[in-house]
DNA sequence: TGGTTGTTTGGCTATATTGCCAAATATATC
DNA sequence: GATATATTTGGCAATATAGCCAAACAACCA
């Protein structure tokens, strides 16, 4: 593995880890509908201001969230768009885990 | 939050986690080529036999990978051949950053 | 200026992850 | 059975992550 394919694995890995958190995936769903102030999401997440702030940190450093601060408050969206489109394929590997897990079911004996 | 979206927000999550690694990123890669035994994979990762299986082992809780032992050996294979679609976005990722960067950097002037 | 609201940062503890070594297990070969 | 090869597991130390509280900052309002 020569060193430029492990920098890229290394960014790669950068980015997936930072989506890797039901909170951060929580935070990507809900910035598809539109640009949100932390306040918005941290009811909705129902943790301290101060985790869901790092998390969006988190996201803005690997590049997934950009911030716009505006008057009192700070607005985020998504700036790759395309992320979302993980999902599908993400519900596929559950899926198929699912059904691997019915199987086993049916094998033991319900 | 609901209590299912909790449960399907943590799915996901645990999926991308088991990606969010560069070793595992390479693997997975490897395996897109076909199935690989563990010496295999270890030689070119140039890690410990022990860590190599230990993270083939997170891909296949996860439900990325199966493995079919022969013989002697255990190979692995993708069980989810559509993981690989996940890398245009994260690249788009990755080249977004890097943009912003380069902006960055001409703005700081050279 | 002083108070209020919204956000980030520092600090701490609890927990999880990584990677190595050594030991256990499994299969093949002699 | 004894030995060699391939893989997994247990255990440990180093490091990273998550989430809370308190404190710092920033912008607005009176």
């Amino acid at each position: 593995m020569d060193q430029e394919r492990k920098i890229l694995l290394n960014a790669r890995a950068k980015v997936l880890k930072a989506m890797a958190h039901p909170t951060r995936l929580f935070i990507i769903e809900e910035l598809e509908k539109g640009e949100r102030c932390v306040c918005d999401l941290t009811e909705q997440i129902g943790a301290d201001v101060s985790t869901v702030s790092k998390h969006l940190s988190v996201l803005r450093q690997a590049g997934i969230v950009s911030d716009d601060k505006r008057g009192n408050q700070v607005f985020y969206c998504l700036s790759v768009p395309c992320i979302l489109n993980f999902f599908g394929c993400i519900e596929s590997v559950l899926e198929s885990n699912s059904r691997e897990h019915a199987a086993l079911l049916e094998v033991v004996g319900k």
